[in-house]
DNA sequence: TCTGGGGTCCTACAGCAA
DNA sequence: TCTGTTGCTGTAGGACCC
């Protein structure tokens, strides 16, 4: 999909259409997630802090991202790709891999070109938005042949031409390589994707590591036999925060700890999973990051469990200076729990205790709820203007402006916070409900 | 007002056991 | 019995991806 969640809020609100719109965290620690194509004009892009985007972009929408609405988005698309095939491995909410051979839906390229043309379609018709199309015989260059479709493409390599077409790219065209092995690369003088094979196998897994310089080497080449793997199981488990401001009290540390150990095993029990090792997280006022694991015997799903292995985890951590983020995570994990009937009881107890504390609402979100009800972005219902979305809030005061998917832009009104006529809407499908399946997210 | 959140995989090293 | 090798497990950190 194209300008993912940017797309999305296009689509659902008329106003946005053909603007510079920003999705991230707003705090004073936000990074953009997705900006439009209008944002990147510029500059604007992924993983941007976001006071640096405000800069370039002052008069950008900005907008928190809202991950209900574009699961069910992506859940529709998923949908259109599982009718392709049963081999469909999901990257992320906007992107998955698909085997069209599995499928029996493609076999040559015009065939393959026919799929490719039709779904693009079908996304359109069935979510609103647009998404493009990479064709080629493995998933490098699949995902390479896609990168080139955006926005809104389709792009084919054809057998046989792929060394031709690798050969002059930027080595971090190729998947693996990050700001610091591209840098690595480069310092030995290799740039191009042509100079990776130039420089010979050996040469790379000296520079690199054995895996890595294999890999690459092989990818240079334009081998690529990974397979596409439909079902992949979790390997572990994690929630962490950043916080608006350092924490320096030691007791504070200790409870968000706490909380957080809470969240991460109410998100592993959802799954059905427990798991053995636990993982404390700390991220200092440097930003220099530290992990701290410890290993139990046996897999736990108990709250009381994980809050306490983390506790004692964190004994370890010089926290002087204070510190930015914390986060638990459980991996080692069994779709079980190995516990005595003794600890079964005991966490049984602990566990009702936990479920009373808290709600799975992330922070930020029950901060939504109790201080700051308004979130810019989500949607409202107004008892006598209708359907709208809160473009800002503050000084006790609530601006909303007043459209949907399928209106026109709409208009802008400011409420007192506490309005009793005003309160948070569900999203409006992006499609005019029509045909076997409507969006509703 | 610098730098999110949720993951995966790889490497290196220490300790232990065969 | 001592020593060296090998392999596994646990731990910590780094890189990468969306």
């Amino acid at each position: 999909m194209d300008a993912f969640y940017a797309s999305a809020e296009q689509a659902s609100k008329p106003s946005l259409r053909g603007k510079a719109v920003v999705v991230g965290g707003l705090g004073p620690r936000g990074v953009v997630a997705t900006a439009s194509y209008e944002a990147r004009v510029f500059g604007v892009h992924s993983a941007m802090p976001m006071a640096q985007a405000r800069r370039l972009a002052p008069n950008a929408a900005y907008l928190v991202p809202r991950f209900g609405f574009y699961k069910a988005i992506s859940e529709q698309v998923m949908g259109l790709l599982r009718e392709l095939s049963p081999l469909v491995e999901p990257l992320s909410l906007d992107e998955a891999f698909v085997d069209l051979e599995a499928g029996g839906a493609a076999w040559d390229e015009a065939s393959a070109r026919l799929v490719g043309t039709k779904l693009r379609a079908d996304i359109r018709a069935f979510t609103g938005l647009t998404g493009s199309v990479g064709l080629a015989a493995s998933k490098m260059l699949a995902k390479i042949a896609s990168e080139q479709a955006k926005p809104d493409g389709l792009v084919v390599i054809e057998p046989g031409t792929e060394r031709a077409l690798l050969g002059p790219l930027s080595v971090r065209t190729l998947p693996g390589v990050g700001p610091a092995t591209g840098d690595h690369l480069r310092r030995a003088g290799i740039h191009t994707v042509d100079e990776i094979v130039e420089a010979g196998e050996d040469e790379l897994v000296r520079l690199l590591g054995k895996a890595h310089g294999h890999g690459l080497y092989a990818m240079a080449l334009a081998r690529d036999e990974r397979a596409v793997v439909a079902e992949r199981e979790a390997k572990s488990v994690s929630v962490e925060d950043t916080y608006d401001v350092d924490i320096h009290d030691r007791v504070r540390v200790g409870l968000e700890v706490q909380r957080l150990a809470d969240r991460c095993v109410r998100r592993l029990r959802s799954a059905g999973l427990s798991g053995r090792t636990i993982v404390l997280k700390v991220r200092r006022y440097d930003f220099s990051t530290l992990t701290r694991s410890e290993t139990l015997r046996g897999p736990t799903d108990d709250p009381a469990v994980v809050r306490e292995a983390a506790l004692r985890l964190l004994e370890g951590v010089d926290s002087t200076g204070g510190v930015r983020l914390l986060g638990v995570g459980v991996s080692g994990l069994a779709d079980f729990t190995q516990e005595d009937l003794f600890a079964q009881a005991a966490g049984e107890r602990l566990d009702h205790a936990v479920e009373e504390v808290a709600d799975d609402v992330p922070a930020e979100e029950r901060d939504v709820v109790v201080e700051r009800r308004w979130v810019a972005g989500h949607d409202v219902r107004h008892a006598e203007y209708g359907h709208g979305w809160v473009q800002g809030s503050g000084l006790g005061r609530v601006t909303v402006r007043f459209e949907t998917p399928h209106s026109e832009p709409g208009r802008v009104r400011t409420f007192l916070v506490d309005d009793p006529a005003l309160e948070s809407a569900e999203p409006l499908p992006l499609v005019e409900v029509m045909g076997a399946r409507p969006c509703h997210p």
